[in-house]
DNA sequence: ACGTTTCATCGACGTCCGTCGATGTCTGGT
DNA sequence: ACCAGACATCGACGGACGTCGATGAAACGT
């Protein structure tokens, strides 16, 4: 379930109807951001200093297992929310902007109402 | 599980780190994105004319049956997504352009970074 | 008063998903 | 070569959720 490749997904949703495409991808996102561990897991990465986290750093305040936090983080990476690299026998992860900007486009309030 | 409530949940996500309460108020905010009917039937409703759907209009294009439209425009509406109003045997649904704008405050990138 | 229409609620079923312990994989140090 | 540490993957369990048919509630027309 890779959602990357398409970086622009849909026009805003009060400009057009979806079709069902649209709103299968767009939905695929959402559920990415419909968990409290995974809020938290951006919101670490986003505020760590130098703009980049490791996930040794994310178990322990995340109050989770090593393993669920390494899903969750899987996750967020197969959305193109964030990006792994890892150097040496870390993992370290950033916050990709574009796709939080992209996200925010599709609630987009309708730019002219009739 | 009504989230109308606190109009302003939380600070964007890049600004500091979601404790558990918000995280999990903003979680159940998305869950209500994070299904491609509701997507739909939010489009649907705000791309309407005059601003506002009957819930009749939307059974057949969604192609799901009439509990299950139902059931969805319901948890928009709890989400303080739609608003409902019932005009005689209809009901009548509008977009609230607030609770859109709250989302992408949410999501907004960090205003500075370091 | 009765039937019809519109919509919400209920109960049930199947599937998806968050969670964990156990295990595998790779890296670096001794 | 071996061990230890960091992280990903696997398999399994329990709860949450989307869906529908059946039913309930309310409003309108005749």
């Amino acid at each position: 379930m890779d959602l990357q490749p398409s970086e622009t997904c849909c026009a805003p949703v009060t400009e057009s109807v979806l079709d069902e495409g649209e709103a299968e991808e767009l939905a695929g996102l959402f559920k990415v951001l419909a968990d409290p561990a995974r809020l938290r897991l951006l919101s670490m990465v986003a505020t760590a200093a130098a703009g980049e986290a490791c996930a040794c750093d994310l178990v322990e305040p995340l109050g989770r297992s090593q393993p669920t936090v390494s899903h969750h983080l899987s996750l967020l990476v197969d959305a193109g929310l964030l990006t792994r690299e890892k150097r040496g026998r870390w993992a370290w992860y950033r916050v990709v902007p574009e796709r939080l900007e992209m996200l925010r486009t599709v609630l987009a309030p309708a730019a002219l109402s009739s």
